[in-house]
DNA sequence: CTAGGCTACGAAAGCGCTTTCGTAAGCGCT
DNA sequence: AGCGCTTACGAAAGCGCTTTCGTAGCCTAG
């Protein structure tokens, strides 16, 4: 609703300097084509008088939108808010502005997110989340991204993979192998698993790692209960009842992530069960308060804010041919929901 | 980045549907001066075209900003996540775009973000979080927002005052008072309180609840511990642990946020002091977790969600004269961190 | 000393929209 | 029939920028 008002244009700047438009506009920009002198005095002019350029008429001329379109599953999940940190950080450093849509796991929310942020025309678009395993989906967000990257826009994922465009992964195979490993260790062999939504991929990935963990052991993820939630809270403690009364000898739970592991815990707490004397609790992210339950949690650590920083970095620089990938560390953090088999 | 691209225009629309590329425009904005018929079938075309204004063309042409611009103080903590995922609901619901600023707390870093956000020209500005106490500060925020409101802008805060403009506030001093209260009426007297950043006018908020109900048993806060942190978790912590170390008579902490009250709980159980049988433990918020941790937290509820759809939604009704003002409720939810004074 | 080629800059044409201004058509009135 | 008035619409002028194109001015070479 702002009237256009008083304010500075880049024609102020050029009069103030004694040049034209064009010069200042490109002496600005830092393009080719000005002397070194004219275009520090302008640079030192537009300093002068504060200058900042209309973005909306900068993006309309052509030139480049400042705004990068970040699409998370769930805003107020601390997963996702940590990694939006990470991406506002950088965007401050490098003066763009970001937008959050919210796809709330929906997946044709996500693409209606994206389709809009599309033709809002913003100028790098950053999706953190799994993917989904429905073939439709992908193809259908691969081909609006293809669209918008013909149209000369940046894009990057996090958490997500086969998309053709240049991504940030966790190695969430990896990180589901080391929870199991680490259960197995302690001795557990009734070992049951707390779901994600189904459908994500990030959730098989997760699971295919525990169940190599098992095959080495020689046990099998089949013969083990596996329940799906959703990735949230209240997902962990429907899933954990359930565990409870389908599964009485279960001596641990892995949580797909700590959203999950954080009902889990509240469950237990409400059966009087003790973690992890009488049963064992990991979860899978590290968010921050994950060291604050009690007990803290046992789980892998992701770096969210660095895949955040890292994701924005990676969409900013020029990308050479092929997709680029960036892997992150994940650390078994072991806490004190997790403790030995116990005997009885 | 975009280049221009094959992309539908409003004159695409306006040829099809056999009209002026004015007439297109008005039809399409809702704007007087066109037939009922006209108008329908423009939007009929528009509508089977997929059409969607380029905002940046819309915005230059001196139309209405459809971004808001939402500043808060800490994007990863819960208490603004959970804001933003308010102020996000509506967006999508009025198709706008949330951009999201984070002032760390910092309130010249605030200036600075509103500064930006002015010269980005957003159409809506939502400052979340608590005031300063610093009269230069709040002065020159006042003097932004009036320069923004006087272009046209609209603006809203979220728990903060004496802006001069439209605000959703919650009674931090009645919640304060039904804190302090609640521990009194345990049998609480050696009350210390573990303050957030000084400075901060919430943190003076909370703290004179608190005194008020100390005054009426016939107690101070003056003789009172009052120790101040930052708002965060870590904040929590040292506060804590200053209060162990220097008024080891203490009996129930005030802390007056939840990110600060989980600082003190992990305090507790690193010094192995059970919460509540020899130490109780309040905070303020209810941020999600506060449900989760063990003890689970007493605390005040606010309702986050809601205040961030409110801060928009007024934000969007046009104003008459004078700011409007809509408080939240509040309620203490008693949960397990709280219980009688420990005789000995 | 002039032809040819650069370089540094200015003039002007958009980008896609909103909005002002002008005008043709339709109305009731004298 | 002629007048003014209203209504519904089109033409065109920007919004503030980027970028293309054109042209002085200078340098080098013949």
């Amino acid at each position: 609703m702002p009237k256009p008002g008083p304010r500075l244009r880049l024609i102020d700047v050029a009069e103030r300097a004694g040049v034209s438009l064009a010069t200042a506009s490109r002496a600005l920009s830092g393009r080719e084509g000005v002397s070194e002198e004219v275009a520090s005095r302008v640079r030192q002019v537009s300093k002068e008088l504060g200058y900042v350029a209309n973005p909306y008429a900068r993006t309309l001329a052509g030139g480049t939108s400042s705004t990068v379109g970040l699409v998370v599953h769930q805003v107020d999940d601390p997963y996702f808010s940590e990694i939006a940190g990470g991406v506002i950080q950088v965007a401050a450093e490098e003066g763009l502005l970001v937008q959050i849509c919210h796809s709330g796991r929906d997946p044709d929310e996500e693409l209606r997110q994206l389709r809009h942020l599309i033709t809002q025309r913003v100028g790098i678009i950053l999706i953190a989340g799994s993917g989904y395993s429905d073939p439709r989906v992908e193809a259908e967000a691969r081909a609006q991204l293809s669209e918008f990257q013909a149209l000369g826009g940046r894009v990057a994922v996090i958490g997500r993979h086969a998309l053709g465009v240049d991504a940030v992964l966790p190695d969430n195979e990896a990180g589901g192998r080391a929870l199991a490993e680490h259960l197995l260790e302690l001795g557990h062999r009734r070992i049951a698993v707390a779901a994600g939504t189904a459908g994500l991929t990030t959730v098989a990935d997760r699971l295919a790692g525990v169940s190599s963990a098992l095959r080495q052991r020689g046990l099998s993820l089949d013969t083990l209960p596996v329940v799906h939630g959703d990735f949230t809270r209240d997902g962990g403690r429907v899933a954990a009842e359930q565990i409870l009364r389908d599964h009485p000898g279960t001596t641990a739970i892995i949580a797909l992530n700590d959203a999950m592991a954080i009902g889990v815990l509240s469950t237990m707490r409400a059966h009087r069960i003790p973690v992890p004397e009488r049963m064992s609790v990991v979860g899978f992210d590290d968010v921050s308060v994950a060291a604050d339950l009690a007990p803290s949690l046992t789980t892998i650590r992701l770096p969210m804010t660095d895949m955040g920083r890292m994701a924005l970095t990676l969409a900013l620089k020029p990308r050479s041919t092929r997709p680029r990938r960036r892997s992150t560390g994940h650390v078994l953090v072991v806490r004190d929901s997790t403790g030995p088999t116990p005997r009885d």
